[in-house]
DNA sequence: CTGGTTATTTATCATCTGATAAACTAAAAT
DNA sequence: ATTTTAGTTTATCAGATGATAAATAACCAG
């Protein structure tokens, strides 16, 4: 209770003439000032979630808050336009590409493809905007996980397949149980991002290590058990 | 204003004479209203999170809000107590035991422990009540996390060692990388119940079967791997 | 049945918070 | 220099929201 938000408004004294340090209200185009906007609203809502306000991203950005609302109907405008600055960027990138290209070992395949998609996604801003969105039951993580199972998770699986001398997607469907096996690995990966961003917990540094650990288990594992009946697909 | 908290008492025509239905306000016991409320509060935190109202609250119990304020004297109080509602069952049971009895196949150990382990912890209030906490940045994850590390990744890596006829944990302590290496795995199975509860995603309802993949394609490949140089603790 | 205890409600406050309208002013246009 | 345009602020609203005090009534003891 009593949490006063108005800054530190009251300890200036009204003395303080500094014309120039005062920062004389330097004004924007348009075009510039809502980008500033959508990259600070990125920042401020990754860290304290889509319930932030306003007013203290207003203060961040050295606006007032009635600003925002020239160029934002609503704050619901504005979250989604900070959907879209951290989602766009995940339909561009050809993955499969990467993960198919057979002349390569599946091993590094896997690894550089974990580098570059890293990359793009354990960040802070996108894992725990991610995270918040879900928590809100936005749609977006569900188009984005079946964006994941199909241009990702799908290929991979099939390379697996190959990998272990077993029949393609093609000749056989893919299973859900067989996605979610490959998901353990993804998962468990994008969790050392969860790990890092949200948590705030103790992680190595090296994550290309862990990659390339976890691919080669993974791997070696899979042919491994491949060779066993009782985990091979049950259909035959 | 005027927005009536009033329930639906306007609509209940005065007429309604049905002494029954009426539900004549009963009262409970001061202890099983707190239990009572602190079990709704959970539901209702894990579901709309920490910023959902007090009034929202009540009306779910059928009772008025400012009841709840002679239970728990603020609301951050009232999270507190399901914190450790949701928290507390977590110190209780000794994994170690049932990760650590070499008398039984590790590959059944494993999947046994985390038949248990998803039992508790796999549920929708557990885990939205913990990233909720999270993305709060909550001091509760972090020791969480830390205890997981001590109690149940730090046995699973002897026994892997042991598995990989590699030194045990006291005659070669354990790595950060290490650690990474089997959050991996207890990540990737956790993701699991990410995707269920938090994404509402689409997963396969048999979770033994992706536990037993898992931990087979884990010991598989760990053996494999461990017998090639390059995977092995570098000092030495 | 009566009176006391206390669980519960009603009424209300103070502040927060998203949003709007009008005044203001820096920068561009003439 | 003057006018015009448009970016920004000030003032303010309406509803939401955590919290408090006093009134009410259900339950229990005698």
């Amino acid at each position: 209770m009593a949490t006063q938000l108005t800054k530190d408004s009251s300890d200036r004294s009204p003395e303080s003439d500094q014309k120039s340090a005062a920062a004389p209200r330097r004004r924007l185009r348009a075009v510039n000032r809502e980008q500033q906007i959508i990259d600070e609203a990125v920042s401020f809502f990754a860290e304290k979630g889509f319930s932030g306000q306003t007013r203290e991203l207003g203060a961040r950005l050295g606006i007032t808050q009635p600003l925002l609302y020239r160029y934002f109907p609503t704050k619901r405008d504005l979250i989604e336009r900070v959907f879209n600055e951290v989602y766009l960027n995940l339909e561009s990138p050809d993955w499969s590409n990467l993960l198919t290209d057979r002349s390569r070992p599946l091993h590094d395949r896997f690894c550089d493809f974990y580098g570059a998609y890293s990359d793009m996604t354990y960040r802070y801003e996108w894992i725990r905007i991610f995270m918040f969105a879900a928590l809100m039951g936005e749609k977006l993580n569900r188009r984005y996980t079946q964006l994941v199972e199909k241009k990702i998770l799908t290929p991979m699986c099939d390379e697996l397949r190959h990998y272990c001398d077993q029949p393609s997607i093609e000749e056989k469907p893919i299973r859900q149980l067989e996605l979610d096996h490959i998901w353990v690995m993804h998962g468990g990966l994008f969790y050392y991002a969860i790990r890092k961003h949200i948590y705030h917990g103790r992680v190595s540094k090296d994550f290309p290590a862990i990659v390339s650990r976890a691919v080669a288990v993974m791997l070696a594992g899979s042919k491994a058990i491949s060779a066993q009946a009782s985990y091979q697909t049950t259909n035959g």
